[in-house]
DNA sequence: GTAGAATGCGGAGGCGTCCCCCGGTACACG
DNA sequence: CGTGTACCGGGGGACGCCTCCGCATTCTAC
C-alpha cells in the first residue's frame, strides 16, 4: 500500500476511531501549519492533536501528505473563486482579482507554495484532481481576457500559475511585495519589447551589440 | 560578538591556523551545497573539510552565514558581468542576458534563491556590501533600458530584482522553465492593461461589473 | 449479546542532525 | 625559548524523523 492510499482509505474506512483521528489531524495540521509554518514538528502536531505519532504516520506517511491534503481544500477554495468571477464585464478585473486571491491563499501557510509549484506538474500527485479543477476554473477566467485582446494568445496559462506562483514563494518571505509584484508581472517589464528574450545560449556581449 | 562578526574576525585574524580553515570550510562549502543543495549536514560538511564541528561553528554560527559567505562570490560575479555589458548597443539584450545570469547563478546551489531574496531586504546582513555593489551594477543596464525607452520609469529596479529571484526560486525545482517565465515576466502578461492591479481591497465581484 | 477477526492505536527507540561547551593545543609575541 | 591567548576538536544533550510491534477498539457474524 503506496502513501497515497494509505491517506486515502483512513479517509474512509469503516472504523469511527480512525476517521475521527484523520479529521482531527487534518484540523490540528491546519492549525500548527498556520502558526509555525509547513516545517512545524510533527511530533509536536501528534501531541496537540492529542494522538500517538504512529497514528500521524499511518494516515499521512509523509508530510508532504499532509500539506497535500490541506492544499486540496485551497484549491477548491479557488475554484469556486474563479467561478464567481467568471462572465464578469471586466476580464481584466477578474483575472487579476483571482490571481491575487491565488496569491493569498497559497501564501497563508508559510512553505505551502513550494508544495503548490510541486504539484502544479506533479500528475501523480493526491492532489491531482482538486488541482486540475481549480486549472480548469482559473483557465475559463484567463480565456476571457484573452478573448478581450489583453492577452496574447501565445501566453500559456500553466505558466501563468507558475509565475504567480513562484511571486507566491517570495510573497512568504516578504508579505508586502506580493502587489507590486503581480503588478510587474502583469504590466510586464519591458511590455514594448520584440525579442522577448534572447536564446538561453546567447551569454556573449550581445549578437549585433559588438 | 555576534554572527556576523565572528565570521569577520575569524576571515581577518593574525591566526595562520584560523585563516586556513576558514579558506577550507568556504571551498568545501560550495563543493558540497553545489552537489547536495543548501540543506546539506553541516556535519559532513566539517568532516569533508577535516575540520572539527565546533571550528566550523566558530568561523560561521549559522547556515545562514556561510551562505551569505558564498553568496558575496555570487554577487561580486554578477558585479562584472553586469560591468561588462553596461554600454552595450542592445540595452535590451544587455539587461536580459543580465538578467538570465542572475537566475543561472542564483540557481546553481539548490536553496540559496531564499537567501538572495532574504539578503535583497536585509540592510544588516553580512552581504551587504556586495549586494548593493551588485544591484547598483545591474541598475546601470536597468537605466539604460529605461533611457531607451524599453522599460516605463515607474517601475522600480529593486522590484524586478525580487520578481526575478522570485522565478529562480521555483527554477530550482523545475530548471527548464526558467527562461519561460523570464519571458514571461519580461513582457508581461497584460501588457496592454490601463489598470496594472486593483486594489488589494477589491476582493468583491468587481467594479462597475455586478 | 457474544466471540473472533480485523483494523487501528500508541509510544518506545534507533538514527541523524544541530549546536553548545570546555579541556587541550598551536600559534603570535616578546 | 617561554608564556598567554585565541583557536581547535569532538563529546554530548536536545530535538526531529520515522519504524515497529504489543495492545486496544471496533466491526461482523451468529
Amino acid at each position: 500500500m503506496d502513501a497515497k492510499q494509505a491517506a486515502r482509505t483512513s479517509a474512509q474506512s469503516g472504523r469511527k476511531d480512525a476517521r475521527r483521528n484523520h479529521a482531527r489531524l487534518l484540523a490540528t495540521a491546519r492549525e500548527l501549519f498556520l502558526e509555525q509554518g509547513a516545517d512545524a514538528s510533527l511530533d509536536a502536531l501528534a501531541r496537540r492533536a492529542g494522538v500517538g505519532i504512529g497514528t500521524l504516520y499511518r494516515h499521512f506517511p509523509t508530510r508532504q501528505n499532509l500539506l497535500e491534503a490541506l492544499l486540496t481544500e485551497s484549491y477548491d477554495n479557488l475554484s469556486s473563486r474563479a467561478r464567481e468571477l467568471t462572465g464578469s464585464a471586466s476580464p481584466e478585473v477578474a483575472l487579476t482579482t483571482w490571481l491575487q486571491a491565488f496569491i493569498t491563499e497559497v501564501t497563508e501557510v508559510r512553505g505551502m507554495a513550494a508544495s503548490v509549484m510541486a504539484t502544479l506538474r506533479d500528475e501523480r500527485s493526491e492532489v491531482f484532481t482538486s488541482c486540475t479543477s481549480m486549472r480548469a476554473a482559473g483557465e475559463v477566467l484567463f480565456r476571457e481576457a484573452q478573448r478581450a485582446g489583453l492577452i496574447p494568445p501565445e501566453v500559456e496559462f500553466l505558466d501563468v500559475l507558475r509565475l504567480v506562483g513562484a511571486i507566491a514563494m517570495a510573497a512568504e518571505q516578504e508579505p508586502d511585495v506580493a502587489d507590486r509584484l503581480l503588478a510587474l508581472a502583469l504590466r510586464g517589464l519591458m511590455p514594448g519589447a520584440e525579442t522577448p528574450v534572447p536564446a538561453a545560449g546567447a551569454e556573449a556581449r550581445g549578437p549585433g551589440a559588438g
